[in-house]
RNA sequence: GCCGAUGUGGCGAAAUGGCAGACGCAACGGACUUAAAAUCCGUUGGGCUUAAACGGCCCGUGCCGGUUCGAGUCCGGCCAUCGGCACCA
């Protein structure tokens, strides 16, 4: 292939300011206290999802939501805000880690060169970013604060009567151990062979690791827990003052899943045993025909009779051997067995049956339910197949009772009956909590989240074990930095690689260090505060700078925060759960991380279908910069669509958008006889016509409000059309030209930096300038056209004075011939006038 | 199954309840050129009417219905695609 002529010089001009940027730190901002600060410009902290740095290398989509935060923070610069535009690296991780067990280079040296590859990738892009304040979650001056924190949660619980984390030395009680945000339990985990770690509710999808896509199993371990749980209202309630996607919060919102409801007791069995149910539907109690238990549930030995244990520890053995995919699915058909034994229900004094299946989860509520087949599908599909009795207790507003699972009246049920469900649902809980038989209760499907992993490429736990107990290292010994291995298999039965660091581990004569690492998560958990005051090494955040940066709006915190959806339960419900818990201990200022979320949406490849290596449909960003330039990546992938949808890649399209950036580059430079590019003759000193100043003005105010709302896409077009009716001007006016720059700045930095320095107006550099302001005067014309209507549909068109009135207007228009005509033999019924716009008649 | 998002030309898309398809891609025609590329100009939802042009008419925003002088936009019901959750009592 011949060398494709370059549509206009940006190899050129692109590094050029590239390197002036870096060399005149351009978009270094500055932290209050510091001199030049300037405490009179407002701030705006615009944050991207930091990335991993993987091997692969930066694909298109992440310089999407990068170049839609980069237009922002150089558009609120223009703007005169002091804006705080970080990026650093979520550099601990299983990828790094897998690699190094398959070539045994160390993690920390393919961490630094994919950290370097992806930096370059991305100032390629010519990205506005502070690079002063860059971080990397795997720098020990980073995680030192990132295991401080863990000392925090270490060090406090939550209090139920303030309903706020308090340090522990509040908590009044024999064990402080039970009540920590950061506990030791020995839990059924999700273990993953192939990793060799256990890992989170949260990566772990459809029975298979988030990550490389191996089986999980269930097997219970000892293992670091944070107690998310406790704060699970607070973060369920406090997502409604976010401004998120609604599609987001709902998806949070049903992942902290919060059920209210009521425990009630059931005894029975030889010994007068008690069998804990939560359930939603307490009004229903009546027609509990039998109890089901999780067949893990510890009070199964207690009940099973001798002649039914054979067929219980059967089943039981059965259900161990299954995975959860085969677990949960749906299609299949309901098991269970009778355990042989009894209880009574507590509200109509009936022996009912003791059951076990598996459709019922150990890891919810009490793990044990009772059974109302006449309201609960699941129920009764298990009660029609082992022929258990079916009572009806609710009565539905019409229609069958059995199987009619929503509210209607109590009957069958002597305290309640006729009563609405919801009153019933009172009454009878007040009725328990009397008989001391049971209480209101409210439960989450959220579950306490699993921090630790047995992986070698995290931060190692500041914790110490003596005498099988746990103890915090003090806040002087941090960093703890992880042992150097050659080394970082995973020993397979659940032992950390860095119990093989034997001089590592031993702390003292008696104490020995704890051996898991945190998840990849927990770097990314903070990192939006680190970035306010990232050299800080007396504090995680300095508290002048956290108060700066994230104060403001209403639950404040950082002003706009764009990323994938992918993070829906994962970092963003995470990073809240922190961020809480450091405001209760009075360490940040605002109770909420992220005030303003933004997703943007996958881009596929040319074929539509998902980029994938294997599909081989992925585009790398450094090969349409080679072939079109920097800008013209940026200016095409906000020109596509709208920011949040999902949408193809197209090369073509980039090459259009490549056009037009030549045209700018042609509507200022012309080629000499020796074809080099120089000031073009057409750039004059003239004013500007007045549909030449009504299109600037047009453009100026459709940037502005696109900008604004994040409508990127429209606001290119209105450039495009701006070129476009200045493409064939004979001259071009240079103050029209000017504006027209700055306006294209945020989208395409570098070609707008370099022509307006060839027109050689205004003071210094493109980002010096200020964001010009629009003449809605300029806008309005003289006169407007207006579109007649009859019945609705389009049958002529007038212009007429925009101070004509109503009257004028319509008569004007029933006096028009064509209109004429159109009436001929009908009677006017109606004439609807709009004004400026329209006017319909109504005829018959 | 439940929840959410989306559905508009050949394609990406645009449209405070008021001219559907701005802007761009692709395609076609033209100018420039020895030629090509590049560039510039023009046409481009479907159909009917007309010798042709101008003009005119009808249909058209997933489907069916409703509200309204007027619906891509609002309301009700369906269908399809994508995403999430999935025995959570």
């Amino acid at each position: 292939m011949s060398e494709r002529r370059k549509p206009y010089p940006f190899d050129a001009i692109e590094p050029k300011w590239q390197r002036r940027w870096e060399e005149e730190q351009t978009f270094r901002v500055l932290n209050p206290g510091q001199t030049g600060f300037d405490p009179t410009r407002p701030k705006f902290y615009i944050l991207d999802m930091f990335p991993y740095p993987s091997g692969s290398g930066l694909h298109v989509g992440h310089p999407e939501g990068y170049t839609a935060t980069d237009i922002i923070a150089r558009y609120k610069r223009l703007r005169g805000y002091n804006v705080l535009h970080p990026m650093g690296w979520d550099a601990f991780g299983l990828p790094a880690e897998q690699y190094a067990v398959k070539t045994g280079q160390h993690p920390a040296v393919t961490t630094r060169e994919n950290v370097t590859r992806f930096k370059v990738q991305l100032q390629r892009i010519g990205f506005s970013y502070d690079w002063s304040r860059e971080i990397n979650t795997t720098d020990p001056r980073y995680f030192r604060w990132t295991q401080w924190i863990f000392l925090q949660l270490y060090h406090a619980w939550f209090n139920p009567e303030t309903q706020r984390v308090e340090p522990i030395n509040t908590y009044i009680g024999d064990s402080p151990d039970e009540v920590r945000l950061a506990y030791v339990a020995n839990v059924p985990v999700n273990w993953c062979p192939e990793l060799g770690t256990v890992l989170a509710n949260e990566e772990v999808i459809d029975g298979k690791s988030e990550v490389g896509g191996f089986p999980v199993v269930r097997r219970p371990m000892r293992q670091w827990m944070l107690r998310i749980t406790a704060l699970a209202d607070r973060l369920l309630d406090e997502l409604k003052g976010l401004d998120w996607p609604h599609s987001i919060k709902l998806l949070q919102q049903k992942w902290i899943g919060r059920s209210e409801g009521a425990e009630i007791e059931f005894r029975g069995g030889n010994r007068d045993e008690v069998i804990r149910v939560f359930t939603t539907r307490p009004d229903t109690l009546y027609g509990a025909t039998y109890i089901v238990l999780a067949p893990e549930h510890p009070l199964v030995d207690e009940f099973v009779s001798s002649a039914q244990r054979p067929e219980v520890e059967q089943y039981r053995a059965q259900v161990a051997s299954k995975s959860d995919l085969e677990r949960t699915d749906l299609s299949k058909e309901k098991t269970g067995v009778f355990t042989g034994a009894h209880v009574v229900n507590p509200a109509n004094g009936e022996k009912i049956p003791i059951w076990i299946a598996d459709y019922v989860l150990v890891t919810y509520g009490t793990g044990a339910i009772m059974a109302v087949p006449a309201h609960d599908e699941r129920d009764l599909e298990f009660a029609r197949k082992f022929d258990l009795p079916v009572r009806e207790v609710v009565q539905p507003p019409t229609g069958n009772a059995i199987g009619f699972v929503g509210d209607g009246i109590a009957n069958n049920s002597p305290l309640i009956d006729g009563l609405p469900s919801a009153a019933a649902r009172h009454r009878i809980i007040a009725w328990l909590e009397e008989q001391n038989l049971g209480r209101r209760n409210v439960r989450y499907k959220l579950r306490d989240w699993l921090f630790s992993r047995q992986r070698y490429w995290g931060e190692p736990f500041p914790i110490v074990w003596e005498d099988g107990s746990h103890r915090a290292l003090a806040e002087s010994e941090l960093p703890l930095a992880p042992p150097l291995l050659d080394d970082f298999k995973p020993s397979g039965d659940g032992e950390p690689p860095l119990a093989k660091a034997k001089d590592w581990i031993r702390y003292s004569e008696r104490a020995h260090r704890e051996t898991n690492t945190m998840p990849q998560w927990a770097g990314s958990c903070w990192y939006y505060l680190r970035f306010c005051d990232p050299r800080n090494d007396a504090r995680f955040v300095g508290e002048e700078a956290e108060r700066y940066w994230m104060s403001g709006g209403k639950p404040g915190g950082v002003d706009l925060y764009v990323g994938g959806t992918e993070h829906a339960v994962l970092h963003l419900l995470y990073a809240r759960f922190w961020h809480k818990a450091l405001f209760d201990l009075g360490y940040v200022s605002t109770p909420e991380p992220f005030q303003r979320l933004v997703n943007q949406g996958l881009i596929l490849g040319e074929d539509g279908q998902k980029m994938s290596k294997s599909r081989g449909n992925v585009v790398n960003p450094d090969e349409v910069i080679d072939q079109y330039g920097a800008d013209a990546l940026r200016c095409y992938e906000m020109f596509m669509g709208p920011l949040e949808q999902m949408k193809p890649w197209s090369m073509r399209g980039v090459e259009g958008v490549a056009r037009f950036l030549a045209r700018v580059w042609r509507l200022v430079m012309e080629e000499n006889q020796a074809g080099a590019w120089q000031l073009s003759a057409r750039v004059q000193d003239v004013a500007l016509e007045v549909a030449q100043e009504k299109v600037l003005h047009a453009t100026i105010k459709k940037v502005t409000e696109d900008i604004e709302s994040l409508s990127f896409n429209t606001a290119i077009s209105q450039m495009m059309i701006f070129v476009n009716a200045f493409t064939n001007a004979p001259a071009v006016p240079r103050i029209a030209l000017q504006t027209f720059l700055i306006l294209l700045n945020p989208f395409a930095p570098h070609l707008s930096s370099e022509l307006l320095e060839e027109i050689g107006t205004g003071p210094g550099e493109i980002t010096a300038q200020a964001w010009p302001p629009f003449d809605e005067s300029k806008l309005v014309e003289r006169e407007v056209e207006i579109v007649v209507q009859v019945n609705g549909k389009v049958r002529d068109k007038i212009r007429v004075s925009l101070t004509a009135s109503e009257d004028e207007v319509r008569a004007l228009v029933l006096a028009l011939p064509r209109v004429q005509e159109l009436l001929a033999g009908k009677t006017v019924r109606k004439v609807v006038v709009v004004p400026k716009k329209l006017v319909n008649l109504v005829v018959s």
